[in-house]
RNA sequence: GUCCCCUUCGUCUAGAGGCCUAGGACAUUACCCUUUCACGGUAGUAACACGGGUUCGAAUCCCGUAGGGGACGCCA
């Protein structure tokens, strides 16, 4: 049989980094055995989905490269919940007419003075199924009932999960949970279940929070008499503090990660490696993951998320990228941090600088803020350090240097390179004490690229004009 | 509170009863390289939550305890 998943976030906001790591999880567990990857987007509360929420899942999953095999076969470009609502309302009505599921006229004022008596009573918080067996002459007049699930409630329930493992719970524990609003829309309890059958899901992939659901849909299948898809349970990642991450940890959401200047391939191999692993393997690109991923790798417990390994993972795909692909991803970072656009020459120029630029950056927000010097116009604004460089000798050798730099025959990185070294040679000074207030000169700064290459970079013409510029400067 | 799940270096993990003196990666420390900062290289610090079993032998199996997380909505 072959396998169908689906990834069905709920649009009512970002999309979040946990879910991409699901949803990824789905998708390589997919790849791996040919199946299909669905995306159904679970837009049946009305109140809380918004257009531009479902365009930023959109956009995160695109950016992740995680595409999705229904894209062409619904005319929104996706599955959409809401639109088969009538089919789950069906559903639903059909569960009562079997006797499976029943009207409640339980307000959700009267639920909450439920809730709130049983939690000061130390109660376990349930619906105490006050209209299960309510004759339906009991109905009260102006207020639109429910359909709840009549779950039993004796026995116990046994499901078998991929990642979890065979968990039983006494059904004791279970509640008539809601299956149709007082509105007629569908909750995800019953809305998911009917999906997933109608969809042909076989394997369903979701964040453990999942769990204690999957208890009370298996009810839905067996009073429905269909096939229970294989469930497979993700461990919930964590925020440094181990709590579940969310805004509160900075960055929750995928477009949070472009923004920050990290690459999608080693968002997806820092994910990838939370809760899974192959072997001592760290740096795993996709086509590599689609070869090595399966559920039963998946381990069962929570992971928590570290910035600095993020970090240093990047930094492996951006040193691995072409520098003219780089410096096109880097171009927009470049933008902001100088406020305007590059020229397709200043583009060309941070593709020559890439090679200096690359082993130096963890991010591609790191890239700009270390490139924009090649960009500035105008004097600098030195700090202290760089201002403690600029002594009356240092000054000297600058005024010496550029004098002889006018005279190049050739003005590369090796002609300034030679000729800097020989000069401190000659005076007998460290290559430091020339290297430096060029540096200064050139960058603005005591931190910048091999500042020779930066010379050879900048041109024979604006090397000058920037070392004449500091020389000016008081 | 009730139920469910989890527990190996700070973090992600390897580990399927002897290969474990517990391995790798990130982070961290020192040194090397070096025109600054990085990259890179070398070396180091650092963990089986605790307590009982089972076994000739346990990080690995069982029980308990503690700690952590999750779920208890007319949200998904």
């Amino acid at each position: 049989m072959p396998v169908i998943t689906r990834f069905a976030p709920s649009p009512t906001g970002y999309l979040h980094i946990g879910g991409a790591r699901t949803a990824l999880f789905c998708w390589l567990f997919t790849k791996h055995h040919g199946g299909k990857f669905l995306l159904r987007i679970e837009d049946t509360d009305r109140a809380r989905s918004t257009p531009e929420s479902i365009e930023t899942i959109l956009d995160g999953m695109r950016w992740l490269g995680l595409d999705w095999d229904n894209k062409d076969s619904e005319s929104l470009g996706y599955y959409s919940q809401y639109a088969h609502f009538k089919r789950h309302a069906e559903v639903a009505r059909q569960m009562v007419a079997n006797g499976v599921a029943y009207y409640c006229y339980a307000t959700p004022e009267e639920l909450d003075a439920m809730r709130s008596e049983q939690k000061v009573k130390g109660l376990p918080q349930r619906y105490d199924g006050r209209w299960r067996d309510r004759p339906a002459s009991d109905a009260p007049q102006g207020i639109a009932p429910v359909i709840r699930l009549k779950a039993p409630q004796t026995g116990e329930t046994t499901i078998r999960d991929v990642v979890m493992g065979t968990i039983t719970v006494q059904n004791s524990q279970l509640d008539d949970m809601v299956l149709l609003r007082g509105d007629g829309t569908p909750t995800f309890m019953l809305a998911a279940a009917v999906d997933d059958h109608d969809m042909g899901i076989t394997h369903v992939i979701r964040g453990e929070d999942h769990m204690t659901n999957t208890f009370r849909q298996a009810y839905i299948y067996k009073a429905m008499g269909w096939d229970v898809p294989v469930f497979a349970h993700m461990p919930l990642i964590h925020g440094p503090d181990g709590t579940k991450l969310s805004k509160r940890h900075g960055a929750p959401a995928v477009s949070d990660y472009r923004d920050r200047g990290y690459l999608p391939e080693a968002v997806n191999n820092y994910l990838l490696r939370l809760c899974w692993s192959h072997g001592d393997d760290e740096i795993i690109p996709m086509d590599k993951a689609i070869e090595w991923f399966d559920l039963d790798g998946v381990g069962k417990s929570p992971a928590r998320f570290d910035f600095a390994k993020l970090g240093s993972v990047n930094a492996h795909y951006i040193k691995e990228k072409p520098d003219a692909d780089l410096a096109a991803l880097a171009a927009p970072f470049v933008a902001r941090v100088m406020g305007r656009n590059l020229t397709p020459a200043q583009l060309d120029l941070l593709t020559r600088a890439m090679p200096d630029l690359k082993p130096r950056a963890q991010t591609l927000v790191q890239i700009a803020e270390m490139a924009a010097f090649y960009f500035h116009e105008g004097a600098f604004t030195l700090d202290d350090k760089a201002a403690k460089i600029l002594t009356p000798e240092a000054r000297q050798v600058l005024a010496d240097l550029a004098a002889k730099m006018g005279g190049l025959s050739e003005f590369t990185t090796e002609a300034v390179e030679n000729l800097f070294r020989a000069y401190a040679e000659e005076k007998g000074i460290k290559l430091g004490a020339v290297a430096q207030p060029l540096r200064v000169a050139l960058s603005g700064s005591t931190v910048s690229p091999p500042i020779f290459g930066v010379a050879g970079l900048l041109g024979r013409e604006e090397s000058l004009r920037r070392m004449e510029a500091i020389l000016r400067g008081a």
